[in-house]
RNA sequence: GCGCCAGUAGCUCAGCCGGAUAGAGCAACUGCCUUCUAAGCAGUAGGCCAGGGGUUCGAAUCCCUUCUGGCGUGCCA
C-alpha cells in the first residue's frame, strides 16, 4: 500500500528541514522561521521531477531574496541514500529535485507486491460510509439518468473502498407516498380498460402513461381475472401497487446487475412508516422545539434551522437574515407524512440506528434545493448532517437523437430504458462513458453511442492492455518471461519515455486519494487515458523484442507493470481488461 | 427577489485548498506498418481562461462586483 508520490514528498520535506537546521546552525540563514510551502510535480518535467516552493514562502520572514534562501538550503542538502539524484535552484526560487533509480525501482516493486490492489491508500481508517445511489422510483423503468447515477455511485463506492473506507451500497425504494398511489391508479385504469373497453374508462391525466403499466395491468388481469373490478378501492390499490412493485423491483435489480451494480441493501421506505419510525422522528423534532402546527398541518422550522446552519458556516447574522427561506410541511392536514419527513427519518436511521459515520447520496441536480434542508433537519436532531451527509449532485443526462433532445419523462411514457441501452453499447462503454464528472451536463447522443470505435476512449485503454498481454505471451513463448522487480536493472529504463511512464504508474494512489476527496471518480478515467497514452508512446519508440537481454527484461517488466495497473484501475470503474481485441 | 451550479481552443472538457511558457481529446492538415496488435505513434495549427476591480513576490485558481446560461425556491417525490 505504498504511495511513492507521498514517500518522495515526505522525503523532500525532511531533506529541506534538515538543510535548514544545518544552514541556520552555520549562520547562513536566520533561525526560527517556520518552513512551509508546496511540494509538487511541475507541469514541465524538464524543470525537475519535484519542485518545492519553501524558499519563496520563507522570503518575507527571512527578509532575504527567495533564490538566496534556496541556494543556501540546496548547499546543505545531502542526497545520499535518498530517492533523488540531483537538486537545483530554478526560476524565482524553486528547489527542484530529480528522481534516482532507487525511486523508480521502488515503484515497480510496489506494483508487483500490491497487484490488483495497487493504488489503495488508507485515508479512511475504516470509517463506515454508506453510498446511496440510483434510488429510482419503482413505478416504472429506469432511464439514462439512473444509468449515470448507478455508474457514478458504484465507481465512487469503489474509490472509497480503495481509499480505506468501510463501504456500504444502498438503494432506497420509494414504495410509499403519492407516486405509489398514482401508480396504483394508473394500473387500475388500464385494468378496467381491459375489462370494460378502452373507450369506456378515462385514464388519469397525471397518471403513468407508459406501456409498462399496460403490461402490469394485463398480468394482473391474467392472475386475478375480474375479481378486483368492484373491490374496495383501498384493497384494490393495495393489491395492484404490490403486484406492480413485485414486477418492477426485481426488474430494477436485474437491470442494474447487467451493469455489474449490486447493493448491500435495498431499503424500503414503507418499513419506516410501518414501524412508526417516521412518526417517532417527527416527534423528536417536536420535542426539540423545531415544529409547529398551522392550517392543520405540522411544519418544520426549516427557515430557522437553515439560518442557524448558515451562521455556523461563517455567514453573519445580517446575511443569514437576508436569506429568503421557507418552512416545510412534515405531516399534511390529511394526516400523511411528507416525503421530506420520511427522508429525515431515513437519514436518522442511517446515522443513529445503523451507525454510519458518513453518508454519500447521489442525487440529480434538480433536487439540490433539498440538500441544505435535509442537512439542517439532521442538524436539528443533533446528527450534524451538515458535515456527515454529503450529497453529490449530478447533472441530468441530455439524451440526444441526431443532435435533437429527447424528453425523458416517466409520465409521457417516452423513456429510453436503461436495459435497452445495453442492446446498443457494451457494458464497458456504458460504465466508462457515464462515469463523467458529476457536475457537468452529459450529452449522450444515441447515434454516437452505437459506435464502437476509437471515439470512445475505453477502447483506447483496453487496447493498451490487450497489446501488452499479447506482447507478454509472445515473449514468454520465446523464453523471455516477466522477471521479478528485484531482478530488474532499472538503470536500463533511463529514457524519458520510460521515466514518464513509471511516474504515471506511481500516480494511481494519489488519484484514488483525490477522487475520494473530491467525490469525483472520473479522475480515474482521465488517469487511464494518460497511462495508456504514455504506454503507447513508449511502445512505439522502444523495441522490446530483440533488445539486449537486460534491456529486454527491464522493458518487459515495465510493460507488464502497466498491464497490471491498467487492470487495477479499470477494476475501480467496473470495466473489463481484455487480453485480446 | 433569494439561493446553488456553471462560463477556459471551432466542439467536449482537464487544470481550481495560488506557482515557472494555460493542457488533452475530437474536428483539419502532414508523415509512420517486410520487424513485439496501426483500435497505435509522431508532427502542424488553434486562447483578451466571460468582463471589471482587489489580495501578493506570483492569480485561470482566492475575495468583491457585473454579465450570460442551467436549476431550485410545492400540504410533489
Amino acid at each position: 500500500m505504498a504511495n511513492m508520490i507521498e514517500a518522495a514528498k515526505l522525503q523532500i520535506d525532511s531533506l529541506i528541514r534538515g538543510a535548514y537546521a544545518a544552514a541556520a546552525a552555520k549562520g547562513e540563514l536566520p533561525e526560527g522561521v517556520e518552513l512551509n510551502g508546496v511540494i509538487e510535480i511541475p507541469k514541465d518535467a524538464k524543470l525537475g521531477d519535484y519542485a518545492c516552493s519553501y524558499a519563496m514562502a520563507a522570503a518575507k520572514a527571512m527578509r532575504m531574496a527567495p533564490r538566496k534562501i534556496a541556494e543556501a538550503l540546496m548547499a546543505n542538502i545531502d542526497l545520499n541514500g535518498s530517492y533523488f539524484s540531483s537538486v537545483e535552484v530554478a526560476g524565482a526560487g524553486f528547489i527542484n529535485f530529480r528522481l534516482a533509480d532507487s525511486w523508480y525501482a521502488a515503484v515497480l516493486e510496489t506494483i508487483e507486491t500490491d497487484g490488483a490492489n495497487y493504488g489503495s491508500v488508507n485515508v479512511g481508517n475504516g470509517e463506515k460510509v454508506m453510498v446511496e445511489f440510483v434510488s429510482a422510483n419503482p413505478t416504472g423503468p429506469m432511464h439514462m439518468g439512473n444509468a449515470r447515477g448507478g455508474v457514478l455511485g458504484d465507481s465512487l463506492a469503489e474509490v472509497f473502498h480503495r481509499a480505506g473506507y468501510d463501504i456500504w451500497r444502498e438503494f432506497y425504494v420509494n414504495d410509499a407516498g403519492n407516486q405509489i398511489n398514482k401508480f396504483a391508479q394508473s394500473i387500475d385504469a388500464r385494468y378496467q380498460q381491459i375489462i370494460l373497453g378502452e373507450d369506456k374508462v378515462e385514464f388519469p391525466e397525471d397518471g403513468y402513461h407508459g406501456d409498462d403499466i399496460k403490461a402490469i395491468a394485463a398480468a394482473f388481469h391474467e392472475a386475478h381475472g375480474d375479481k378486483y373490478l368492484n373491490a374496495d378501492i383501498t384493497e384494490r390499490y393495495d393489491a395492484m401497487s404490490r403486484f406492480g412493485l413485485d414486477i418492477n423491483i426485481p426488474k430494477m435489480k436485474s437491470d442494474l446487475k447487467k451493469y455489474h451494480i449490486e447493493y448491500n441493501e435495498w431499503f424500503f421506505e414503507s418499513a419506516l412508516h410501518d414501524s412508526g419510525y417516521v412518526a417517532e422522528t417527527v416527534d423528536m423534532l417536536g420535542e426539540k422545539g423545531w415544529t409547529y402546527e398551522k392550517d392543520g398541518a405540522l411544519w418544520l422550522k426549516t427557515a430557522d434551522l437553515l439560518r442557524q446552519k448558515a451562521m455556523n458556516e461563517g455567514k453573519t447574522k445580517e446575511q443569514a437574515d437576508k436569506l429568503d427561506l421557507k418552512d416545510d410541511v412534515l405531516r399534511r392536514a390529511n394526516g400523511f407524512y411528507t416525503y421530506f419527513a420520511a427522508d429525515i427519518a431515513y437519514h436518522r436511521n442511517k446515522f443513529e440506528k445503523r451507525g454510519f459515520d458518513k453518508v454519500i447520496n447521489i442525487w440529480g441536480a434538480d433536487h439540490h434545493g433539498h440538500v441544505a434542508r435535509l442537512q439542517a433537519a439532521l442538524d436539528g436532531l443533533g446528527l450534524d448532517g451538515s458535515h456527515r451527509l454529503v450529497v453529490v449532485l449530478m447533472q441530468l443526462v441530455n439524451l440526444l437523437q441526431d443532435g435533437k433532445p429527447v424528453r425523458m419523462s416517466k409520465r409521457t411514457g417516452k423513456t429510453i430504458a436503461l436495459a435497452d441501452l445495453l442492446d446498443e453499447i457494451s457494458v464497458d462503454a456504458a460504465r466508462y462513458f457515464f462515469n463523467a464528472k458529476p457536475d457537468t451536463h452529459l450529452d449522450f447522443d444515441l447515434g454516437l453511442a452505437v459506435r464502437e470505435d476509437s471515439e470512445n476512449p475505453v477502447y483506447y485503454i483496453q487496447y493498451a492492455h490487450a497489446r501488452i498481454c499479447s506482447l507478454v505471451a509472445t515473449l514468454t513463448a520465446e523464453g523471455s518471461a516477466v522477471v521479478s522487480a528485484k531482478d530488474v536493472d532499472v538503470s536500463k529504463l533511463a529514457g524519458e519515455n520510460e521515466h514518464e511512464l513509471i511516474k504515471q504508474l506511481s500516480l494511481l494512489p494519489e488519484e484514488i486519494r483525490l477522487a475520494a476527496r473530491d467525490y469525483d471518480p472520473s479522475r480515474i478515467n482521465r488517469y487511464l487515458v494518460e497511462l495508456a497514452s504514455r504506454f503507447h508512446r513508449f511502445y512505439n519508440s522502444e523495441r522490446i523484442k530483440g533488445a539486449e537481454p537486460e534491456v529486454l527484461a527491464a522493458r518487459l517488466k515495465l510493460a507488464d507493470s502497466v498491464r497490471s495497473v491498467i487492470a487495477a484501475a479499470l477494476g475501480i470503474l467496473g470495466v473489463t481488461a481484455p487480453e485480446k481485441m
